[in-house]
DNA sequence: TACTTTCTCGATCGAATTAGTCGGGATTGA
DNA sequence: TCAATCCCGACTAATTCGATCGAGAAAGTA
C-alpha cells in the first residue's frame, strides 16, 4: 500500500479536527467514530501528532484535541512527515536511493525513474493541503469512488 | 516500498533479457548473476511473466529464457502489472477505489487526491519503455544516486 | 539408453512490517 | 471524591514479503 492505513488514519482524524477548527476540543471518540477509526489505534496516532506540534490536547472532563496550525498551511506531505519522521524515498533495490549505498555507484538505468515516480507523488501531497480536503468535502460536485 | 523488491526484480530480469534479444536464451543463473537477484526466488518470478507471455523459456542443455516482444512495446507498468496481475490502485482506506465498495457511496474528500497520486505513478510507468531504460544505460552521462 | 543441464511447480519457511489492543496512570473539571 | 478524558509503553496478532526447497519434466549429448 502506497499510504499505509495508519497515515491514512493520520490524515482523516486531521481532517476531522479541522471541521471543528476554533469551536474547542474534539474529543478522541468523536474523531473515532466520525471517521470510522478504531479508538485505541487513534490514541496512537494522535499521540505521535501531537508530539509533532500540529495538534493540542486537554485532558478531563472538557478535554479533547485541538488543531493548532491553520489548515491552508498543513499540507497531507507535512502530516505523513510527521507521522514516519519523513516521507521516505523510494526504496531502490539497487541504490536504496543513497549515493553512498548505491552498488552501481555513478550508472544505473533505473534511477531517473524512480526519481521522476517520487517527484510525481512529492508534488501531489505537497501541493494539496488540508484546506482544499475541506474544500471538495463541501463541494457537492464531487463524487467517490469513480 | 511503492514497488516491491520483487517486481524491481522482474523489471532488472527483463532489462536483462533485452539486452540479448535476438542472441539466443539467456540462462536463469547468467540473469541472476548479472543482477543479483537470489536465484530461486528469481525462478518464481520468471515463471510468472512466462505465463504472462512476455517472456519464452527451454530446457535442458541449450536452455534458458528468451524475451519474446520488443523492449520498446514493453512499459514498466507492464511488467508491474504481469506480476501482480494488474498495478493495483491505491487502496483508500475507506474507498478500497472500488465504488462497490466505498462506504461513502458518492462524496469522499480524499479520493481525487488519491486519484492524482495514482494517475501520476502511472503516468510515468506507462511512459517508460525498457527500450528507454536500455538507453540511459548506455549514456554515460547519466548518474545514478545523485 | 543413461546422464547432465536446465527449466517447472507447489509447498513452505522466516523475517519484517503493519495493524491493533491493553492495562494502568495522570489530569482536569464537577 | 469521582468520572471523564487523555497518556504511555508494552504487547499481540495479522499480513505481506522475501526467499528457499525438493522433486520432477523436458531437452540435448554421449
Amino acid at each position: 500500500m502506497l499510504v499505509t492505513q495508519k497515515n491514512q488514519y493520520a490524515l482523516r482524524a486531521i481532517f476531522e479536527l479541522a471541521k471543528y477548527k476554533g469551536q474547542g476540543p474534539v474529543k478522541i471518540y468523536e474523531i473515532a467514530e466520525a471517521q470510522n477509526i478504531p479508538l485505541r489505534f487513534l490514541e496512537v496516532i494522535l499521540s505521535r501528532l501531537k508530539r509533532s506540534g500540529i495538534v493540542e490536547s486537554k485532558r478531563g472532563y472538557t478535554g479533547g484535541y485541538k488543531l493548532i496550525r491553520d489548515p491552508m498551511e498543513i499540507t497531507v506531505a507535512d502530516i505523513f512527515r510527521f507521522m514516519d519522521e519523513s516521507l521516505g524515498p523510494i526504496e531502490c533495490v539497487a541504490c536504496v536511493s543513497e549515493k553512498s549505498n548505491c552498488p552501481y555507484q555513478g550508472q544505473c538505468a533505473f534511477f531517473p525513474m524512480w526519481q521522476k515516480v517520487q517527484d510525481a507523488i512529492r508534488d501531489v501531497f505537497d501541493k494539496t493541503t488540508i484546506h482544499d480536503l475541506l474544500e471538495v468535502d463541501n463541494s457537492e460536485g464531487v463524487h467517490c469512488c469513480m
